[in-house]
DNA sequence: CGCTGTGAATTGCTTCACAGCC
DNA sequence: GGCTGTGAAGCAATTCACAGCG
């Protein structure tokens, strides 16, 4: 059965969702209160866990902690991910320390810049390189995810370079659309369109 | 006419794409380039420019000027809006200096920090204040726009905090999701989300 | 021709309504 | 009684198909 683009993304809410109640250790969520966390209704909240064939088990609610379990293992989630950022500008440093995604299942591994001044310039506790390493960095240690923070001019060059050395989806920050082959998951956050989309509902 | 959320996103980045299209002096562009551009189907596209009452004249396309020009007044993004950065850590203060805004249309005219040592550690050109002055400065400067970049447990109160202070719309930075009265535009950036949304389709 | 503009068809998503269960 | 699970209904968004126009 295929899912539904919408359902991965608020099932993907639903398991940061979780991760948190778990933390506070709560052990049951109805769908109502998943749905005001996450922002939908408790009528899509159902279906959309249902649909991945996760039948959660009935009472009151779900069980956090098997039905984050069970989200984990379908949506992928379970196992740490590498991850590096590429551009060391202020958004690329600051996306460096961000401690959250290493608790979050994400390790940022190491971080690439086209200057070799700044590069010398970071203290941080990742290692970061020059741009010319990148290929042979990314695919030695595996890198599953690359996150780029470069200008405009140079966010097309950088895609292919990481998917050239085997990265499976790319996050990209740069003011700038770019295209991969369609086997590559790819997503983009425009700072300025998020702004954007938010003055033109005043 | 009431127009779907869906279009004012993708009219936001037709806007930032026309943008882009008119600094290099192309004067025409089809609807089938804007879908490339943005991510979605030229029928869309269509679809979008007419629902907003823009007839955008005929022969080669879309007259890029023009159509700019009308989006913009369509989408209020024709005046310059100010904006406040809450939460000067890392993030916040690479939003800060994020260049970038302010030749979209967003000035960033103030940053807040809870942390009186922070603040005077930061040298940057834009004024950064005390949270506990933010309620004043943001009324009195005519703040529109919040931009929230703190810790998960301070992300409500500072909502609070900006929502009385008479900003129209909130951006979240936060890991967190938070309630605002719902004629305040809310939007939420979850940078954990994006990674596992991305990881979700591998 | 090439490209827009738009009713009609279609697809897909969300909401409803209610059966089933503890 | 409260909450899940799900077919069916309803709604919204996208896609199609083709007329219109320079």
């Amino acid at each position: 059965m295929n899912i539904p683009s919408n359902t991965i993304d608020r099932l993907c809410k639903i398991f940061g969702q979780l991760d948190i109640l778990g933390k506070k250790s709560i052990e049951f969520v109805s769908s109502k209160d998943l749905a005001i966390a996450i922002g939908t209704t408790e009528y899509t909240v159902r279906k959309d866990i249902s649909l991945i064939g996760v039948t959660g088990f009935t009472r009151k609610g779900y069980e956090v902690v098997s039905l984050k379990e069970q989200l984990g293992e379908k949506l992928n989630l379970k196992t740490q991910r590498k991850a590096c950022i590429v551009g060391l500008g202020r958004l690329g440093t600051a996306l460096l320390d961000y401690e959250k995604f290493k608790q979050d299942g994400f390790d940022i591994v190491a971080g690439f810049d086209s200057s070799i001044n700044k590069i010398e310039r970071i203290h941080t506790s990742i290692d970061v390189f020059s741009v010319a390493e990148l290929e042979n960095v990314v695919s030695q240690c595996n890198i599953e995810l690359g996150i780029i923070a470069v200008p405009s001019e140079h966010a097309q060059d950088i895609a292919d370079k990481l998917v050239r050395a085997g990265v499976k989806g790319i996050l990209n920050f740069s003011p700038v659309e770019i295209n991969v082959n369609e086997n590559i998951i790819y997503s983009r956050i425009d700072l300025t369109n998020a702004l954007r989309s938010i003055a033109a509902r005043f």
